[in-house]
DNA sequence: TAACCGAATTGGTCAGACCAAAGCAAGCGG
DNA sequence: CCGCTTGCTTTGGTCTGACCAATTCGGTTA
């Protein structure tokens, strides 16, 4: 995981936002790995290496004759990290299909979960929502806990495509995340409303109702993350 | 994309399998480059490489002092293929997740879809929902009509981040499911009222209700498929 | 027993070399 | 003038052997 810590990882890095700004057009061929190791004033080695992990990214194929960038549309989810840092603040549009996919999948968790969870685990749910009622704290205090409880969600659905899938996104997003310092004003009604509909749906084992709410809840967080990212923009572009 | 064309390639996907085949326990230390190197008969750089795909696939983690197997829920989604292919036939439970992943996903593209299509491609949409309740044909003519539909239904919400997923689910789900030439015989009832709901939801613009059908279409899939499966396995039990 | 130190090991990188295949341009024949 | 073949050049794939810094590990010492 350490990413720039060696220097076929930086190179890798370096190459791989050159190619993410578009400096390289889908279907280029890249510099040869000589040319690369002349240009990094690096062996031929470690440029083989750096190509190895663009390939493993599915952002360029390298075979006999050159090596060739490839459609994002084709790139493996790992590139989401690098592309929503590529500006200077995450592109807006990216935040928020990450955040409604993050949701769709917290969703179908709590469908899983609800089928499958003993009654313990079901008490635990319980109190976790109990837990979320209470409106001390804004935020801050209030975010914490719905990750609680969708963790457990996760470890009680104990999906491992979906588990596999949320640590890449996880790995991509949250560093952006928490880079952002913002203070989302979420929407209180709307998430006392989904709350309301998982405190009720959790009793009755209905998952299709509490994945309602669930994404009812990531409804509103989407909407209030992306309001509270566009006075940036704004920044940004009088700036720039 | 050339699997095992290369030497290194070839090296990764073995290593790959007898790490999946927990040879190497969690927190192991693999054996160094310059023993894989002679057990390989290559050089150290060909292992280096074949490492580098094992540290991008995260089921290895290289660094100073040696090579270590990560946990599995650390890996990347690509693994899922090879884990499913691991046995005889694919993993059950893997089967049934990924369906059910892929189906959260998919419902997803529809809310988005019905959120932001414009009229033309609202009527395309009706058109595809009208031509998947004409009954003619079984299973192999009413699947690749879903998948059309799906499709269009991701390209209308082009949401980049779910379509980087279900490409990686794609790829490594596709492969193991032709190859199995099952014949699932799918709830028709189910389909039917999914189908329903689809086809009042659309004209409403009412992506939840529209995502619910899918959902529920993905329910009724995934038990036909994982019922086709069912034999196989008892097949594969009592020839081992 | 516990802390310490040094030798062996390990990954990271470099240099130079060879091969087979792909790319390319000049030259040939039509 | 066009099309094809030839042959040179470039490119990736691999190998060998070497050096460095950091980690490991075993034996020694306090």
């Amino acid at each position: 995981m350490p990413a720039g810590s060696t220097l076929s990882h930086e190179i890798a890095e370096i190459l791989r936002g050159e190619i993410l700004d578009q400096r390289y057009r889908e279907g280029d061929r890249l510099p040869s790995e000589r040319a690369m190791a002349a240009r990094f004033n690096a062996s031929r080695g470690a440029i083989r290496e750096a190509f190895s992990q663009l390939e493993q990214l599915g952002i360029i194929a390298v075979l006999p004759g050159g090596a060739r960038v490839r459609a994002l549309s084709s790139a493996s989810i790992s590139v989401l990290g690098p592309l929503m840092a590529r500006g200077v603040s995450p592109d807006l549009v990216l935040v928020r299909q990450f955040l409604q996919t993050f949701g769709s999948l917290a969703a179908q968790n709590a469908r899983e979960a609800l089928a499958c969870a003993d009654a313990a685990q079901m008490n635990c749910i319980r109190e976790m929502v109990v837990e979320l009622d209470r409106e001390e704290g804004g935020f801050s205090v209030a975010i914490p806990r719905w990750q609680r409880l969708l963790e457990y969600l996760a470890t009680i659905a104990d999906n491992l495509v979906i588990q596999l899938i949320t640590n890449d996104l996880k790995a991509q997003f949250v560093a952006q995340m928490t880079a952002l310092t913002i203070q989302p004003q979420i929407d209180k009604q709307a998430v006392a409303q989904a709350l309301m509909e998982l405190r009720e749906s959790v009793p009755d084992r209905n998952g299709d109702r509490a994945a309602a709410a669930i994404t009812a809840f990531f409804d509103a967080l989407t909407e209030s993350v992306v309001d509270a990212c566009l006075p940036r923009h704004a920044q940004r572009a009088r700036a720039s």
